[in-house]
DNA sequence: TAAAAATACTCCATAGGTATTTTAT
DNA sequence: ATAAAATACCTATGGAGTATTTTTA
């Protein structure tokens, strides 16, 4: 159907046969043949023949604009597949948490200036969550703290690793100091992963540091801590976003440590979660 | 690719292969085969398969509404296609003479109420100026004098005749009396084929009226005779556009007498110009 | 374990090609 | 007389069918 009217609006505008076939790549009697058919499927002749080439019928001149819009439909339509199945078009839902609030937005911002007609959504969700809704294809690919089960894609960017937030002087025995201490705390739902791992480090090294406060928001960790109210553990790219006077302390224990990069999904919208994560890993062409 | 678009938003619409393909009256396997070779085709899935049936990927769902678009406008241009090849829609030229005035309009009128969506032109024209246009295609059809040639179809109306129209009295031996008079006369140009049957039974009758005066409308030409400017000779259907205190003399005589019909070509526009013949051909049922 | 989709295979209609003839100006 | 389209004939691919197997919730 389509490549016959196709073969309608092509003769139409080169008015003849043989034009028109040689437009089309195909043959004239293939063209004729392809016309014919349509004529009888149809059952009125689209066009007059002669020495002169062919001209539109009356029937033929009332059915181009409609041909015309198959035709241009069909064309939006493979168009529109190739940008998508090379992801250059569509809608890309991200994910990302605490501890990628350095690296997810300007990765975002990068791969949006590479992909400008691409629809980006970014939500602030925990690792665990984000890789839940990866799972589940309602996030298409999320910066997570890895590893992460291998059903999906994953691939690190960096390492992070705990550090103690703190206004008074951290003495050189840090962990036997913190056993001691009470901290404020971000509260476990907001991060799962943050909390699990601060509970790691103090099974590994036998300390059972107590609580002094918990907030739903990182900025307010270290807002108190800034406050004078108690030391904190917090990731070290937290750092950034801290307020002046706040000393950080690395803490190099291996239980400390942890990976920290981008997991997708192994299928849903391939091509477009493909180039983001290229444009992730590869390094940003300077502009 | 318009029956794999067909397919692809029709599975879309039945969420699953079985269905779809129940309502597109084909097999399951050979529905299966038309979305494989779109999936492709576009280098990506549309659908993700389960025991659920089918469900839109992401891809899927960003190209359905281009697929529609697809499908809808060769649905429209089917649907125009039957409207135009069974004569239900277009446009269509025709044109009347002179010695048609009377039947024309109003077959005309009949035929746009049994089709509404026809476009009708109507031209005033000489039956000579018709048959040249109908032959070149640039009318459809037309009420002319008959014969015309046989490489158009034609069909008889009825028959017509001359007659004098006068206020003088005519006396019983009218072609005689013809003889001795001076006509007001429509311009040849005007009415060639009243002009060439005037000659035609002047030439049988060995007669010559002289002319009183030539005008270029059939209308004013009765004015003048109701005015008491002299005689005419008019086609009978003309009586009917007569000023009061005209009156008409039948002439018997065979050279005095023709057809009256329609003619169209044989080939351009055929159903719509078949539908306007048995429209004109039929009795008129009565609304 | 059962419903849904995929595969294997066979068959025919369609679309394309080359060589040649017919048509219309 | 000649350019343009139509026809004849052949081949290959696509799309449809039936019977059966594989997948997945």
């Amino acid at each position: 159907m389509h490549a016959r009217l196709r073969a309608f609006v092509t003769i139409a505008d080169n008015r003849g046969f043989g034009p028109a076939a040689r437009s089309l790549s195909i043959t004239q009697p293939a063209l004729t043949k392809q016309i014919q058919a349509l004529e009888r499927e149809l059952g009125g002749a689209l066009f007059t023949r002669g020495r002169h080439g062919a001209a539109l019928t009356d029937f033929g001149e009332s059915l181009l604009p409609q041909a015309r819009e198959v035709v241009a439909a069909v064309d939006d339509f493979t168009h529109h597949a190739h940008r998508l199945s090379r992801g250059e078009h569509g809608r890309l839902a991200l994910g990302f948490g605490l501890s990628t609030i350095d690296i997810a937005p300007r990765a975002v911002a990068a791969f949006r200036r590479s992909f400008p007609d691409v629809e980006v959504g970014l939500e602030d969700l925990p690792s665990a969550v984000q890789v839940d809704r990866i799972r589940t294809g309602r996030l298409h690919a999320g910066f997570v703290r890895l590893p992460v089960g291998d059903d999906l894609h994953q691939r690190a960017l960096r390492r992070d690793h705990l550090v103690v937030a703190s206004t008074a002087p951290v003495p050189r025995e840090v962990i036997g100091w913190l056993g001691g201490q009470r901290l404020v705390r971000l509260a476990r739902i907001k991060g799962p992963g943050l909390a699990a791992q601060i509970d790691r480090l103090c099974a590994a090294r036998q300390i059972s540091p107590g609580t002094l406060h918990e907030t739903h928001d990182l900025q307010t960790v270290l807002a108190l801590v800034a406050a004078g109210v108690g030391p904190a553990l917090v990731p070290a790219t937290a750092a950034r976003i801290a307020a002046p006077g706040v000393t950080f302390t690395a803490l190099h224990e291996p239980e400390a440590t942890w990976d920290v990069g981008i997991a997708w999904h192994p299928v849903q919208h391939t091509a477009l979660v493909d180039n983001f994560v290229k444009s992730v890993l590869a390094p940003e062409p300077t502009a």
